[in-house]
Parts: structure tokens; C-alpha cells; sequence
DNA sequence: CGATCCCGCCACATT
DNA sequence: AATGTGGCGGGATCG
């Protein structure tokens, strides 16, 4: 029979083998032999066959060599068709028709019929997904090479990630054992943890204060990291069977990177993670240098890993569109919640919630951004160079000991970020119409958002969707919301800022804010230094994360109905895209931004300088400035991505997207003052925290939960990020800080200042804001705006409180404000993508936090997602709320 | 042209 | 030394 085949086939190249035939789809085969079997050497191509059947290929492409073996083996039924197993009849014949008919054009395979993904398809469709305990089946590596076709080089790609995975263990030499996915729960609860501590903690340590973080994060890094590096993947419990024994070995790679990609989606927030972020992460060592090929080495071993976990249904590929373009990003659709299961002794869980957005988040700017990025991710990856100038040398000196060095890598990696970011924040400021400041904010929202980058779209949707919602204190909202009077003041344009917002930044590496409006932005800048300082430590950590990028993707429009052009709808549509899942964030930015109104505000002219970015970062220290930060973000984010995601998620339609982005460009309008700020990109992406927060302060937005913060108000926040170790700074305009250019002084507000840093204090973050937010019931004035109320943010529309959960509410935050908002996010969809977070995780246990604010019930739905817990942080803030208080 | 990623050389590990 | 493993990256394909 073969022969027949091949006869037909062999014409041409003989080459490799390919191997596969049909016979033996009989199923018979004996024993396997552990021998190897050699190659099968010269299959000269089969073919037609539909690719579809790739079964059949495989079958038939067997050579005849492989088929005795096979036969003798055995040979597997292709998964397919397997059932068939026997006949080969029905194979040859087909072949032959095909053949005959097509011969010519199938002929081979074509390289997607070969494809590792089709590869572990077959494979996987060979064994039970749940096996019975009582049998066990041993894999003959041998043996399944044979039998599907391939050299058994392929075999160990896919042995390999599914053996990081656990579902299969090695017993011997050629042998493996096929456990199925019964464990892969708990395996995959394992590695969220493992990814938290591993990235999280990192993340984490940048909270704490630098000092602290130094020595932590020796030691810290020691601990975590180390296992990356070092260990071998985690093994995960079990050794399993198997001698897995030695492992000495080096680690491999593939497993451990296996581990570790999965590990990004699991802590991500969005779920989504693009190559080149996880590559980047991936990437312990060099740092700086990086060579592109390095670089694109990893990213061919990541591709084998996707094809392999999208095979086992964990991933699907999606795009992320980002300003520039589209990146390509694989987004978890596997499970993410892991009940019990596992225990997890780290106690928290880390999963699900996580964060809502963090990441990347925001980068707002969409060329800007991106451009920064990419140079970052291209050249500086290569080149070492650097890209960014403030990138470089803190790249370069950190290298140092090798444990450092991971660490330097990410902190230079997040240092690139941050210089990227800075970079275009710089323009931004430059240029007031990019910048607008919407931009940035859209980041907040929520991870979809994320995505995207382009804040504006993120406004937009926003409010339309929501016009009514009450969020529109939120900050998050804030922009957009008209409910901001402040905004209105400017109306358009103008700036912005108006009183309300607050804005600043800080500085730090990471990340930045802008502040629509504003001023300028001379502070970011500034910042940075000294948040190079700071923050290397913390980029360090930081940077596990995949901060580092965050990228934030733009949008780009695609959608449907989008209009695209809009930016709105755009965004809009982009939001709801990722709903569906599969459609490719891609998010629409509008670059221009919508417009109007906001546009017109943040104008460039006010915006621009007003914008200032600030930074800051918390210290980690205190835990409490952290968590401001993300509550901040959260808020603000909260309220975005809330809204617009149920709505999204309720309607996709891009019709709706449209509607709303009417609404938002009125709104917009109305509320000239979004501009205020922006956001933050962490460089570190995922790590670092960044945020932002409102720069209007809209006051209610704001507000947060007042209560507690009453200090804070603030309109903004941000965050630190990981990297940033420190830079506090903050300033509110109306405080002005001395940073911060602002002048002004619209801002006025002053009040904002508060922060009562006291609180925090240790930290971080604070924000500041400006004016007033309104910290509602704390902060006693409201400042500008009263007339905001506050809460606002309580009240997410109904709907999204419910999509969110409510979250928000409860934050704690405090700090920011509105907090609430903030929460949120994360949970209702898990889909968001986000596409650089990685790290989200554990900011969901910042937002959770919850214990300090409040609404419990909020919690609770999020709880029902997720689960989060208090995380250290969150008590942490707690803590410190009440202390503020 | 960039995204994918097949293919198989070759080094290192194990037998 | 033979064979098992698997890192790695050239370069072909795909879209």
C-alpha cells in the first residue's frame, strides 16, 4: 500500500521523511519499541489530501519504513480519522484520488498541514483527555513520531510543554506517561501562584520602599526570581512519576518557558499576552543588549509553545492592535479560577482577579507609545542601544551579578519602557494633540482598554455607553464625563484642566501620567531621573513583569462598524471586540481623537503643557500609596472599562458604539476636562502599577471614597510602578508643587493636596490631585468642583456595577478616590485582553482591598469572579487608610 | 513584508 | 561511542 503511495509521491523530494502512513492506522501494532526508529526518511509527499485530514496526510506520508515499525508498534489512528483505524482502504483510496486529482496542488502538505499545532492535535487526540486512573498509558516517543509522521525532534516540542503542564510525565527513556488533564487544574493553579510570587512578588516589592525593596529584593529576588532562573520550572508537585528524575539537565528551556508563558496569562489580568512582551520577559538575561536575535529566538520557541497550548485549548491567537500596528498576542481561554485544588499555600489566590488593568496599560499614547516601544522592543533589544536615552544608562549600569542581572534585565527592560514612555509623553506634551490627554486615560480603562491605547476611544465609549452613569465621577470616567462640571470649564478645550484636575504626575521610571491639560509636563521629565535612581531597583522587579511594555495597544480600528474612523466608535467598537474574544483588540484609536471636545481641550495647547505627567511612584514602602495608586486605576479604570465593557459586552454591536460615541462626543464636549490626565504606563508593564488617574478631577469621580482618603482626593494617582520605585511626586497642580509646572493653576484646587500623605504617606503614590477631587466626604472641600458629588463613583451605572462587580465601590482606595471604580474591571471579563498586563494579578489584591472601604457587597461580586484576597497590600492599605483617617 | 514556524544541525546528556 | 534530548536559528511559508 505504502508503496503505492509513495510510488505517487515519490517523485520529489525526497528529503525528509515525513513519514506517516496510513497503514497503520489499523491500530494494530504490537509493542512499541523504545528504539527509536529511525526516520523515516523519504516520504517523498503524499499528496493530496485535504488538509483537513491531516490525519490522512500523516497517514499516508508515512514511508514504508515507518510503517513497519509502526506496524509493528503499532500505529496509532490518527486522531481524526482515527477511529477508523483500519482501513486503510479509505485512506489509500483517498489518497488516491486526491492524487489524481489533486495531486498537484496538495501535494504537500503545505506547511500548515505539518504545523506543530496540527502535530499535537493529532497527538493529543490520541489519548483521553481524563483517563482513567487505572490505566496508564505510557507514550513510546518512538512510536508516536512513527505514527503521526514526524521526526521525533517534534515530538519533544510538544512533550516538553505538556510536560511543563503535567500531562504527561516522563518515565524513561523514550517513555512518557500520559496523565491527561486531571491535574491540569491544579497545575495551572500552581503556576499562578508560582507567577505571582515569581512576578507578582517582584511587583510587589516595588511597592515596598526602595531600601526595602533592595534588600527584599536580593533576597526577594533571590527567592523568586531564582527560580526562574535557576530552578527549573517549578515542579510543581509531583515529581511525578516518573523519574523525572533528574532532571538535572538544564533546565529546559522550553519547559520552563512553557511554565512561565503560562504563567503571564494566568497572572495577567486581561488574559491576553503578546509575543513580544512575553518574550521580552522571558528573556532573563540581557538585558540591555538583547540581541534582536535572542529576541527572535525566543519568540520562534514561544511560537511552539502557543501552537502546543492552543492545541490544548488554553489560548487562542488574537492580535492586539496597537498604534503602530498589530501585534500578534495569544489571549487565555483556558480556565482561571482554580478552586480549590490546590493549595495553594501562598494563601492568596492570586487568580482571577487580578487586575484590572494595570499593565500597560495605558499608555496613552498611541504613536507615541508606540513608537517609543517599538524602538524600544526593536532596537534597543538589539542594539542595546538604546532607545531611549534614560533607558540606557540605567540599563547599562545595572548589570551586574548574574541574579542581578535578571533583575537588571527587567529593570532594564522596564526601564526602556519607561524611557519609551517618557519619550512620548515628551512628545505628547510636545504635542498637545496627541497627547491630548485623553489618551492616556483610556488606559485606565479597563483592560480592553488596555488594549488600547487610545485613551480617547476609551472616553468615548465611556460615556456612551454610560452616559448615565454615575460614574462620571469616576474619574475613570472622568474624562468623559460631562458630570464633571469642572470640565466643562474648558470646555473644550482648553484646558483642561481645569481646576479640576489636578493633575500630576509622576515620575517615575515607569511611569508617567499626563495630565490633559495642563501644563506641562516638565515634571515627567524631570521625574525621571530621579526615578532612574529609584528606580532601578524596582525596575527591576518591575520588570518581571512584563511591564514592561506594556504596550499598550492601540487601537486600531477594525472594528466593524466601526467607523472607524471615529474614534470613538472606534473604540468602542475595539471594546467590544474583545469581548468577542476573537476578534483582535485591536482598538481603534482614534487618534484624533474624538474629538472633539476633548480633543479641543486638552488642545494641544493647554493639554500639552498642562499635561505633565506625573509620576510617581510609590514606594513601595507603603503599602498604602500602592494601593492608592491602583485604586486609582482602578477607579478610573474601573469606571471606564465598566461601563464600557458591559456595555460592550451587552452589546457589541457596533452600532451601539456608535450611539454611544455619540454620546461621548457630547459629552465629551461637555466635559472638556478629561483631559485631564492620563495615564501611565508603566513602563514595566505589567508590573508596575502605574496609573494614573484622573486628572480631572472630576469630582465626583474622584471622590472616592472619600471617605477615607479624605486627603486624597485626588485626582489622580498613579502609581508606581514596579520600577518605580520611588518618585514620589506628585504634585498637584494646585499645589504645585514645585514639580510640577503646573501652573496653572487651575488647578487649583489645592486642595487636593491632601494627600494626606500621611497615610500613605509611606508611600507612594500619592497623588495628588488636584483639586479637589473631591473626596467627597473627606476631603472637605470639594474643591473645584463640588459639584461633584461624590461618590460618584459609587454608583457605577447600575450596569457596571454589575459587570464590574461592583468592585469598585469598596475600594479602598482611598487614595484615589475613586477606587471603586476601580476594581472592578477585572473581573467580568476576564476577557479583556490586555496585552501587555502581565502582572494583574496581583493588583487585584490591591484592589481588593477591601476591607478598608467598603462596600463588602461590591467585593462580594467580584469575589464570586474572583477570588481575591486581601492581599498583603490591601491590608496593607488598609491599614494605612485607616490610619490616614 | 512581517508573522509564523518548519526543519534539522549540532551540542550536551544519558546510556 | 551511540543514542537520547533539545537548544537554536536559517530560511521557507503564510497572510
Amino acid at each position: 500500500e505504502n508503496i503505492f503511495d509513495r510510488s505517487r509521491m515519490a517523485p520529489k523530494t525526497p528529503i525528509k521523511n515525513e513519514p506517516v502512513d496510513l497503514s497503520k492506522q489499523k491500530g494494530c501494532t504490537p509493542e512499541r519499541n523504545p528504539i527509536t526508529p529511525v526516520k523515516l526518511v523519504d516520504r517523498p509527499q503524499p499528496d493530496p489530501w485535504t488538509p483537513t485530514a491531516n490525519l490522512k496526510m500523516l497517514v499516508s506520508a508515512a514511508s514504508p519504513d515507518m510503517r513497519d515499525r509502526e506496524k509493528k508498534k503499532e500505529l496509532f489512528r490518527p486522531i481524526e480519522n482515527s477511529e477508523q483505524s483500519d482501513t486503510p482502504d479509505s485512506l489509500q483510496y483517498v489518497m488516491v484520488d486526491d492524487s489524481t486529482v489533486d495531486e498537484f496542488e496538495k501535494q504537500r502538505p503545505s506547511r500548515k498541514q505539518k504545523s506543530l499545532g496540527l502535530l499535537c492535535q493529532k497527538f493529543l487526540a490520541r489519548y483521553p483527555s481524563y483517563p482513567l486512573s487505572t490505566e496508564k498509558t505510557t507514550i513510546s516517543l518512538d512510536e508516536v513520531a512513527s505514527i503521526l509522521g514526524v521526526e521525533r525532534r517534534r515530538i519533544y516540542d510538544i512533550v516538553n510543554v505538556l510536560e511543563s503542564l503535567h500531562l504527561v510525565s516522563r518515565v524513561a527513556k523514550n517513555q512518557y506517561c500520559w496523565h491527561g488533564r486531571h491535574n491540569l487544574s491544579q497545575t495551572l493553579k500552581t503556576l499562578q501562584e508560582a507567577g505571582e510570587l515569581q512576578y507578582g512578588e517582584v511587583m510587589t516589592f516595588f511597592q515596598h520602599k526602595e531600601q526595602d525593596l533592595e534588600y527584599k529584593f536580593g533576597e526577594r529576588k533571590k527567592e523568586t526570581i531564582p527560580d526562574s532562573q535557576n530552578r527549573p520550572l517549578l515542579d510543581f508537585s509531583e515529581p511525578d512519576c516518573t523519574s523525572a528524575s533528574a532532571n538535572s539537565r538544564k533546565d529546559k528551556s522550553l519547559r520552563i518557558m512553557s511554565q512561565k508563558f503560562v504563567m503571564l496569562f494566568l497572572v495577567s489580568k486581561t488574559k491576553i499576552v503578546t509575543l513580544d512582551i512575553a518574550a521580552k520577559i522571558l528573556i532573563e538575561e540581557t538585558q540591555d543588549t538583547v540581541d534582536h536575535s535572542k529576541f527572535k529566538t525566543k519568540v520562534r520557541r514561544l511560537y511552539d509553545i502557543a501552537n502546543v497550548l492552543t492545541s490544548l485549548g488554553l489560548i487562542k491567537k488574537v492580535h492586539v492592535t496597537e498604534e503602530r500596528g498589530r501585534k500578534p498576542a495569544f489571549k487565555w481561554i483556558g480556565p482561571v479560577e482554580f478552586p480549590g485544588k490546590t493549595g495553594n499555600p501562598t494563601g492568596h489566590s492570586p487568580t482571577s482577579n487580578p487586575l484590572p488593568r494595570t499593565q500597560r496599560g495605558a499608555c496613552a499614547p498611541y504613536q507615541i507609545c508606540a513608537t517609543g516601544k517599538q524602538r524600544f522592543t526593536r532596537h534597543a533589544s538589539f542594539n542595546n542601544a538604546q532607545p531611549c536615552e534614560g533607558t540606557k544608562r540605567k540599563v547599562s549600569s545595572e548589570p551586574s551579578s548574574p541574579r542581578q542581572e535578571r533583575q537588571d534585565e527587567y529593570c532594564s527592560k522596564m526601564i526602556s519602557l519607561a524611557a519609551v514612555c517618557r519619550q512620548k509623553i515628551e512628545e505628547d506634551t510636545s504635542n498637545p494633540s496627541i497627547t491630548s490627554p485623553l489618551s492616556h486615560l483610556p488606559v485606565l480603562g479597563d483592560s480592553d482598554f488596555y488594549v488600547n491605547p487610545l485613551p480617547q476611544a476609551v472616553f468615548p465609549v465611556v460615556q456612551a455607553d454610560v452616559p448615565s452613569l454615575s460614574l462620571p465621577n469616576g474619574i475613570s470616567s472622568h474624562a468623559l464625563h460631562p458630570s464633571t462640571p469642572a470640565a466643562s470649564k474648558t470646555e473644550n478645550g482648553k484646558p483642561t484642566l481645569l481646576p479640576n484636575q489636578p493633575f500630576l504626575c509622576f515620575p517615575s521610571s515607569s511611569l508617567f501620567m499626563l495630565c490633559s491639560g495642563l501644563q506641562e509636563n516638565n515634571v515627567s521629565e524631570t521625574l525621571p531621573t530621579t526615578a532612574d535612581v529609584g528606580n532601578r531597583s524596582a525596575e527591576a522587579q518591575a520588570a518581571v513583569p512584563p511591564a514592561a511594555c506594556q504596550k499598550r495597544n492601540s487601537r486600531k480600528c477594525a472594528s466593524p462598524s466601526a467607523p472607524a474612523d471615529d474614534e470613538e466608535p472606534a473604540a468602542k467598537k475595539q471594546i467590544m471586540e474583545h469581548d468577542h474574544g476573537d476578534v483582535p483588540l485591536s482598538l481603534v484609536v482614534p487618534k484624533k481623537p474624538f474629538e472633539s471636545p476633548k480633543a479641543e481641550s486638552t488642545p494641544g495647547s493647554g493639554c500639552t503643557s498642562a499635561a505633565h505627567l506625573e509620576v510617581f511612584h510609590l514606594d513601595l514602602t507603603s503599602p498604602a500609596a500602592p494601593e492608592a495608586a491602583d485604586n486609582a486605576d482602578k477607579e478610573s479604570t474601573k469606571s471606564l472599562n465598566s461601563q464600557k465593557q458591559e456595555k460592550w459586552s451587552q452589546n457589541k454591536d457596533p452600532d451601539e458604539a456608535s450611539s454611544g460615541k455619540e454620546h461621548i462626543s457630547k459629552e465629551n464636549a461637555n466635559q472638556p476636562f478629561l483631559p485631564q490626565y492620563l495615564y501611565v504606563q508603566p513602563t514595566a508593564g505589567l508590573s508596575s502599577f502605574n496609573f494614573l488617574v484622573s486628572g480631572n478631577q472630576a469630582p465626583g469621580a474622584i471622590n472616592l471614597t472619600a471617605s477615607q482618603l479624605p486627603s486624597l482626593s485626588i485626582p489622580c494617582v498613579v502609581v508606581p510602578s514596579a520600577a518605580l520605585a520611588s518618585f514620589p511626586l506628585v504634585c498637584s497642580p494646585t499645589i504645585t508643587s514645585p514639580l510640577s509646572p503646573v501652573p496653572d493653576g487651575s488647578f487649583s484646587a489645592a486642595t487636593s493636596m491632601n494627600f494626606s500623605m500621611s497615610g500613605l504617606a509611606s508611600t507612594t503614590p500619592v497623588f495628588i490631585g488636584t483639586t479637589a477631587v473631591v473626596t467627597p466626604k473627606v476631603s472637605p472641600t470639594p474643591p473645584v468642583d463640588p459639584q461633584q458629588p461624590a461618590h460618584p463613583a459609587l454608583h457605577l451605572s447600575p450596569v457596571l456595577a454589575r459587570s464590574c462587580g461592583a468592585v469598585k465601590l469598596d475600594s479602598p482606595v482611598q487614595c484615589m478616590g475613586h477606587p471603586v471604580t476601580l476594581l472592578k474591571l477585572q473581573q467580568p471579563s476576564s476577557t479583556p485582553l490586555t496585552p501587555k498586563s502581565i502582572r494583574p494579578a496581583r493588583h487585584e489584591a490591591f484592589f481588593k482591598t477591601p476591607g478598608s472601604l467598603g462596600d463588602p457587597v461590591a467585593w462580594k461580586k467580584n469575589e464570586g469572579n474572583q477570588t481575591r484576597n486581601g492581599s498583603s497590600v490591601q491590608r496593607r492599605l488598609e491599614i494605612s487608610s485607616t490610619s490616614t483617617d
